[in-house]
Parts: structure tokens; sequence; C-alpha cells
DNA sequence: ACCTTGACCGTACTATGGTACAGACCTAGT
DNA sequence: ACTAGGTCTGTACCATAGTACGGTCAAGGT
């Protein structure tokens, strides 16, 4: 801690809002790289590693499995190699994207339906159409 | 399967794209209601049945877990008693759903500049900045 | 009559994403 | 110098969400 700059495990957890154990259990699976400054012993890390750590949990709400966040990182640091490539997954990962976000927009549309339902009368609330948020021709 | 309009919990599986033992493991969820009817022994099903396994599965999608789908299916068939309760659940999964909607949005900006910035050129990828889509203050 | 197919139940196993020790070692503050 | 607290490695355990398996039974086709 004489280097202010560098964090420890534990400061780095607790700054990003997990255990110290899910820092070495990312760092097991390949999500974040092993900062082991021999000289020191400890693993020392960057403020970076925070923004590094809040992405995979803020990606994990968005239903990506760790694979996938790792995919998405990966793109962070792509070699110039293979930019056909990264620009294949990108393009991929947008249409991802687009479909979950199509998908809530339907979600909350129906749930907007219910609340509205709901609040309007005391009476009996319309039965939710949540059930029927995916079906095909569905519109909002 | 002398009564066409209901379905076995195999033709049920095909149909909704999961595995036969995925439709038991829901049932003992309590996902989906247990539809033995004893005078024939088997499981039978409706066609909403399909509607609502689909349901759960592009949930999961979206990153909800089995526990908040059985929240959200909940709701579907709600009793007046406890309107305003639902009413409160709504609006509580309206406002999760726009934070997903809000950071999916942002990871696609990320990933559309990251796509052009490679497709323009054959020359070195503009470090992409998915890191940063969640970073406050960040605007797309 | 036989045999395939699909359903039943219960238990066990899998993968993913962590969490929790145990026992040793380091290091900063008093 | 001492000691509380943080870190190390490794292994074991946990919950969630299935998946597979073994053994049985019943209906339908050839």
């Amino acid at each position: 801690m004489k280097d202010t700059h560098k964090l420890t495990i534990g400061i780095l957890a607790k700054e990003s809002g997990v255990g110290v154990e899910t820092v070495r259990f990312y760092e097991r699976k390949g999500l974040l790289k092993r900062p082991l400054k021999r000289c020191v012993g400890y693993r020392q890390y960057e403020r970076d590693d925070i923004t590094r750590i809040t992405f995979i949990k803020r990606s994990q709400v968005l239903g990506f499995t760790l694979r996938e966040i790792q995919e998405l990182l990966k793109l962070n640091s792509s070699p110039r190699a293979t930019c056909s490539d990264v620009r294949a997954k990108a393009d991929l990962k947008i249409m991802e994207i687009e479909e979950k976000i199509r998908d809530l927009q339907n979600m909350k549309h129906i749930l907007k339906e219910l609340a509205a339902a709901c609040g309007e009368s005391k009476q009996a609330v319309t039965k939710c159409r949540i059930l029927n948020c995916f079906e095909p021709g569905w519109k909002c």
C-alpha cells in the first residue's frame, strides 16, 4: 500500500462490490489478468480493474454468461490481425442485443398495461397478458 | 392422444424446444401446474403451456432467474385482493427492465462504434471502449 | 404375442458461478 | 518485537438450472 495508486485484492473487491474470492475466481476463469508482482507477493490492481469487474457484473444482469462476457472483453484488446473477425463478432452481438431490447420492450409494455389497469380501478385486475409478450405477431 | 387438443409431455417438450425432463423440472419448481388427469395417468397439457414455456425460456435469456420468472407469472393470475401489491411489483419490474434496456443500448452503441471503426479501414482497430459502457456519465 | 415407443418415478450426475474454509505467510501499526 | 488483519494456495462446498439413467408400465402397430 506504499504505492497508493495500486489496489490490493481486498480494496478492489470492496470497491467493485464483490468478494475477494470472486476476484480470484474471475482470475482463474481468465476474465481478469493475473497481476502478481513477484517482488511484492500480493496481487496488485489498477483502478481500471474496478471498471472491468463492474462490466462483468452488469453484463451478467443482462443475461450474458461469463464465457460470453469474455468474448466481449476480447473485442476490447483486438489484435489488428483479426479485424474482420472482430467485426463479425461485434455484428453478431449487436443482433443479439437488439433482440434482447425488443423482448424487454414488449415485456415492459405489457407490464405498463397491467399497472395502468391496476391503478385506475379498484375493481378486479384485467388479466395480465404477460405470457403473450413473446407471441409472434404481438404488438405493443 | 385420443383427445387431439390435449398435448402429452413429449409433444409439449418438442413444440417448446425443451427436453421432457425440463418440463417435469419446471413442474417440480412450481413454474408449471401439475396436470395429471387420474383417469388418463399421463400429464395432459394445453397449447397454452407452450406459450408458458416459451415465456420462461425467453425471460431467462433476458437475465431473469426462474424465481423471478415465477414472480412475473404470478402477476398473470392476480387475485383482486392484492391489486396494489401487483401494481407495486409490476412497477418495480418495469424499472428493472428499463435499466436493462439502457445498459443494452449503451453496449450496442459501443459495439456499433467498434464495428464501424473496423469496417472503414484495414488499419489497426481503434481500441474498443466496451469496458466504459457502464461508466457513470458516459453517453452514447 | 411381441416389441417399440413414450410415459411414469426417483435418484444421481453435470455445468456454471460463486463461497467458504484451512493452514501458512506477510506486513503495517503500536 | 508483537500481533491483528490482510493475503496466499488449495480444496471443498453451495445453489441454480438442468440432464441422464435405471427400472417399470401401458398403449399401439405388425
